[in-house]
DNA sequence: CTGAAAGCGCTTACAG
DNA sequence: CTGAAAGCGCTTACAG
């Protein structure tokens, strides 16, 4: 068909090569029926600079018309940045992920940024991959919600795009991390536990060497200290931050006979697991083994019954990431600080039998 | 100090004007490098047509040198699209939504393609705000998880941009919309909870209206008929598809004194709701009530009791919908069934007392 | 205050 | 098979 035509007429004049052009409304095109230049438009839409009042409404006028908007991979190659940021987290269908993203999302929306969400699905690997996607997507920022990538690799890529990073210390040109207090929040945990009488407190840990579990051991430990009780290696069990490393751990305590009247979980999740075990195993929550959380994660209201947690508010978690990274970018050290860790007393658990 | 410099020297021979330089590496480094043409690296790296093993391997020897990644932004402006896909759902932190998003973000990625998330929060007017953003940003296509947007408006967008809409049946040029069967996996649930020998048994509903909901209904209301059981409007109760409506809807049905011996939830969390409320009235479940839901979301499998659901693989869900979209934008109608719903027996069910 | 021009980094029709 | 050139739609340094 092509070749037909332009046999019998020279092609349309087209006069160009490059791709075809694209048909949907630019900025010269506003410009034009505004009468002024692409510049001008351009520095209007912009607020880069002052002009009279009357090109000013003849562009909005011809922006209405047109229903014109920018053109974002344009403006991204002229601007070299994108109003995009890159995020990386472990799974979208976490409740604990879920949170922290819409904290992101909604941050982030208000300032005119858009979130590019990646998974990195626990694995090391995939979130080098996200990284990578990310940097060549040109995104302004990348904010590693609670990832697993090495220090080492996180501090080379914050030299190429800054950086949030979630869930552990670390200092860095163009990046900057935010932990909750772990710590602190295993203590608060653990002294509701203990001021409800009971003495035989399980752990329930996540993967081995996890920096938070880490934490919220030490904060088992020093609590038990604190009371005065003597720490039992044996009732602390790896868990993997999930329902079932909460049901293997309470299989694993019963069957090898290790008594205790409550269970304090590295996270929700983890608990829920653990409610389900005891359940199945026909123990009564909170009568018989009192379970406490960290997260505080909205479904944790609607267990049966409702979950003692530690709350940390993961959704803050995200807003404030948000903010760190809208700082980085612009230039500013970020100043946030996290709101504190809070308890929250539900029905999971209850002063110690007898 | 831009100013005292250009007294002194002229400015040094920048020889251009626009934006400054970036510092990434470009398509045209590569091609130097490599000894060839930018033309060609491009052709390469596009595998757009065949070239001599020896440039392929001189390009691809200095891509990994240089560790070069095409500029998205650069790319999407020649090429007229992003590689971008944009998805409005209501929220992330919904278990729902964030297992629908999780289906779509895995597919996508392992064709190319990045999914842009938005959250309408189950408002109209949020969720046009969301297609315009997405449509300023020239994402390729648009996937609508369970929005609330009227047809015809979604028909107007489906003008401007591909789009694939899922939860009801809409037929337009350049939109293909997909439906789980909602009517029949409510005849389903049903006849699990007849044949356990159920005759009272309520129905929660979702929003006013709202199309799931009243095909789930209309399953319901099926059911009942082939059974021959009288169908009684005091036990339909409306919801809002989450734990509160569940709550709720106990309630009023408890104080209103009806009796009934079961309940169909519209989906999974207003039965979480439902199982609370109960557990609030003493009521055991399954012992004094049956509950059965609709999504089989993957926390259901961990609540306690166990909760029996209609499953509909909400991930697999956004799994086609991401299929279909692809197709959309390729020029095809997509040619997608989506896998059967499925009863899914768990501890939330049990005969009839008595 | 405003416009013409150059440039962002890529792709591809054209012409060897 | 390969390269020079034009073009994608915007922004901004330069020059009025």
């Amino acid at each position: 068909m092509k070749k037909q035509k332009s046999k019998a007429i020279p092609p349309p004049v087209r006069g160009k090569r490059g791709p075809r052009p694209r048909n949907s409304v630019t900025l010269k095109m506003v410009a034009r029926e505004a009468g002024v230049s692409a510049s001008t438009a351009s520095r209007i839409i912009n607020r880069t600079v002052n002009v009279s009042d009357e090109l000013r409404l003849a562009v909005e006028a011809a922006i209405a018309k047109f229903n014109f908007r920018p053109n974002a991979a344009a403006r991204g190659l002229a601007l070299g940045k994108t109003l995009t940021i890159g995020v990386v987290s472990q799974a979208m269908d976490s409740p604990f992920y879920g949170e922290g993203l819409r904290g992101i999302e909604h941050r982030l929306q208000q300032r005119g940024y858009a979130p590019l969400f990646m998974s990195g699905n626990w694995q090391e690997k995939e979130e080098i991959r996200c990284m990578e996607e990310l940097i060549n997507r040109g995104v302004d920022g990348i904010i590693m919600f609670a990832g697993c990538l090495g220090d080492a690799a996180l501090k080379a890529y914050a030299r190429k795009v800054p950086i949030v990073v979630t869930g552990r210390l670390l200092r860095a040109k163009g990046l900057v991390s935010m932990q909750v207090d772990d710590r602190n929040g295993a203590m608060v945990a653990m002294r509701h536990l203990l001021d409800l009488g009971h003495r035989r407190i399980a752990f329930v840990s996540g993967f081995e060497n996890h920096p938070d579990a880490n934490e919220r051991l030490s904060g088992y430990r020093s609590a038990l200290a604190a009371a005065g009780i003597a720490f039992d290696p044996q009732l602390v069990v790896p868990g993997d931050f999930h329902e079932e490393g909460g049901m293997q751990a309470v299989y694993q305590l019963m069957d090898a006979n290790i008594p205790f009247t409550a269970m304090f979980c590295v996270n929700d999740q983890t608990a829920y697991g653990a409610c389900l075990a005891l359940f199945r195993k026909g123990m009564r929550v909170p009568d018989d083994v009192s379970v406490i959380g960290f997260d505080d994660l909205p479904s944790s209201t609607y267990r049966v019954p409702p979950l003692t947690s530690v709350r940390q508010s993961v959704q803050q978690l995200g807003d404030c990431s948000a903010e760190a990274i809208l700082q980085l970018i612009a230039g500013r050290r970020p100043q946030i600080t996290l709101p504190p860790v809070e308890l929250v007393v539900r029905e999971s658990t209850s002063r110690v039998a007898r």
